[in-house]
DNA sequence: CCTCATATGTCGAAGGTTGATGTAACGAAG
DNA sequence: CTTCGTTACATCAACCTTCGACATATGAGG
């Protein structure tokens, strides 16, 4: 069984939908599938946080859309990394391996 | 220089206090400062988030506390541990570690 | 005397997540 | 042909935490 889902920490969903997209570009429903899927179940995100966080990136200039054809054939919105998004994806992932790093410090100090 | 702080995303101070009092009971400024010197600066702690989230561990039942003088002289406020104080470390920690993998594994997919 | 470090606390603003709810189209099953 | 599950997008109020500023008070040292 999937054990508990654990909230997302605040900021940590626009990391990953970053990173998922700079494989290649997705519409919203696959980006959360994906999630789910490799992250096995760890991660899952709600629709009424993923579409929030995929405007607030557009946004920022973060990620560019467009409506085409889903797999399924249906229409579907598309987004893609913009160049910003790529440095913002390396800024992000910078911070989360600061965060990480201090957090393995703090519980590895007196043992 | 110590590197751009970055915030921390929520949820994870209360843990990080737990671990740190999971080691010896603490006054609040003594808590902060050595999330400070542990994490080497990357984890800075605002009074306005680490008080707010003392009274709210302690409310839970997860810390104790008792006014004690400090290694100053000063009177201040020690908290500790309680046992579903212990317990919640061992659960939050469990998510944090869950979450940490599953980013590792999104990070590593595809390269 | 004044300033810095110690020590606790509150407050409003800002921001993101949650869970519910709504829309709509498609395919398959009954 | 009707119902159900899946795809696919979106919005909303409630909730919670973090942030930054501010307030208070004591003790040590210049």
């Amino acid at each position: 069984m999937p054990s508990a889902r654990f909230p997302i920490p605040q900021g940590t969903l626009d990391m990953l939908v970053l990173q998922i997209l700079s494989l290649e570009a997705a519409h919203g429903y696959a980006i959360a599938q994906r999630l789910q899927q490799v992250s096995r179940d760890a991660v899952q995100v709600n629709q009424g946080s993923l579409y929030p966080a995929l405007h607030r990136l557009e946004q920022k200039g973060w990620l560019a859309s467009e409506w085409r054809q889903s797999e399924t054939g249906r229409e579907a919105k598309f987004y893609s990394l913009t160049r910003a998004g790529r440095k913002q994806l390396a800024v992000e992932k910078e911070s989360w391996d600061r965060l990480t790093t201090a957090v393995r410090l703090i519980f590895n100090e007196g043992g």
